[in-house]
DNA sequence: TATCCGTGGAG
DNA sequence: TCTCCAAGGAT
């Protein structure tokens, strides 16, 4: 729990404490040059940069996002290709069920919202791949509303501010929404940007590692930096363990099949993994993601590129 | 709610 | 070398 403060009255929330003009000069000076934040970026574009950036840093996205919105720069236009060419496009960004999700997003959106992009929140969260995060974002940058936009920077920055804490909880908390909302400004033009210079603070300067407390509009006002960067207390989290797993297997297997322009016979997946349990274990864990495309003649295809 | 799901750069 | 971690979502 957080320290009590019994006499604060409800009307007066913490939000309001906050020096948002000084954070918004921040943004204005700092901010990086992104072509999702363009002022001519599709709604479209946002959508398809929000899937990129799920648990993905910037630097490997953007390649991936320019020649994407270049190949499909309308839903209706990835929406007509098979799902296996939206998985070999996303590359080497990781985490495939991003490119399928997105691929089902580009349907639903056909099928649904005339090849546009919904504005509104719970219409967006209704899309295949698109959760509370990226909804709010959608919202945000894409439409400017004044929406609380909750990610894993936001959270960070909120918890140093207020909590006096260096990290968060895993989960995004009503308390988390509640926070962001109260200090959202009125005018929604201003709370997007409010809410896009929090993301950016937390991404650039209360990084997670080492904060560069010196260069922040919110350090006078910091309960972290002011009682001295106090570590967690708390459990430490489980380290996530990746050579030898499936997952690596399963990177592997879809490392092969995107690169081979044609269907791939089993014998180029079996060299890529000694254990043959874990690898079968792995591509019919692939298969029932529908990530992999078994054949009738034995050879194995991202879905649907192959006509029957 | 905890776990699963890729990848590669930084320190 | 090894650990951490980067704009989450689905189950």
């Amino acid at each position: 729990m957080r320290p009590c403060h019994a006499m604060n009255t409800p009307s007066a929330p913490e939000g309001d404490r906050l020096p948002i003009d000084a954070l918004l000069e921040w943004y204005d000076t700092n901010a990086r040059d992104l072509p999702w934040r363009a002022p001519d970026a599709s709604p479209w574009a946002v959508l398809v940069s929000e899937f990129m950036l799920q648990q993905t840093p910037v630097n490997r996205v953007l390649p991936v996002y320019e020649s994407w919105l270049r190949r499909w720069p309308a839903p209706a236009a990835l929406a007509a290709e098979p799902a296996g060419e939206a998985i070999r496009e996303w590359g080497r960004l990781g985490y495939p069920r991003r490119a399928l999700r997105l691929h089902a997003c580009a349907g639903t959106l056909v099928e649904l919202h005339g090849g546009e992009v919904p504005d509104d929140v719970d219409a967006l969260l209704a899309l295949p791949g698109v959760g509370t995060y990226t909804a709010r974002a959608i919202a945000a940058f894409a439409y400017r509303q004044r929406v609380p936009v909750i990610d894993t920077n936001v959270r960070r920055v909120l918890t140093r501010v207020f909590d006096g804490v260096a990290d968060s909880s895993a989960n995004v908390t009503n308390l988390d929404l509640d926070r962001a909302k109260s200090l959202l400004p009125l005018q929604p033009e201003r709370a997007a940007r409010t809410s896009i210079s929090l993301m950016e603070l937390g991404a650039l300067n209360c990084v997670a590692r080492t904060p560069r407390c010196s260069d922040c509009p919110l350090a006078t006002q910091c309960r972290w930096l002011l009682a001295g960067f106090p570590d967690n207390a708390g459990p430490v989290r489980r380290p996530q363990a990746f050579a030898g797993t499936d997952r690596q297997v399963r990177g592997l297997l879809m490392a092969v099949l995107r690169e081979s322009p044609a269907p791939v016979p089993a014998g180029d997946l079996d060299v890529v993994w000694p254990k043959a349990a874990q690898r079968a274990r792995a591509l019919d864990g692939l298969v029932a993601d529908g990530l992999v495309d078994p054949l009738p003649d034995g050879r194995f295809a991202l879905p649907g590129v192959v006509t029957r």
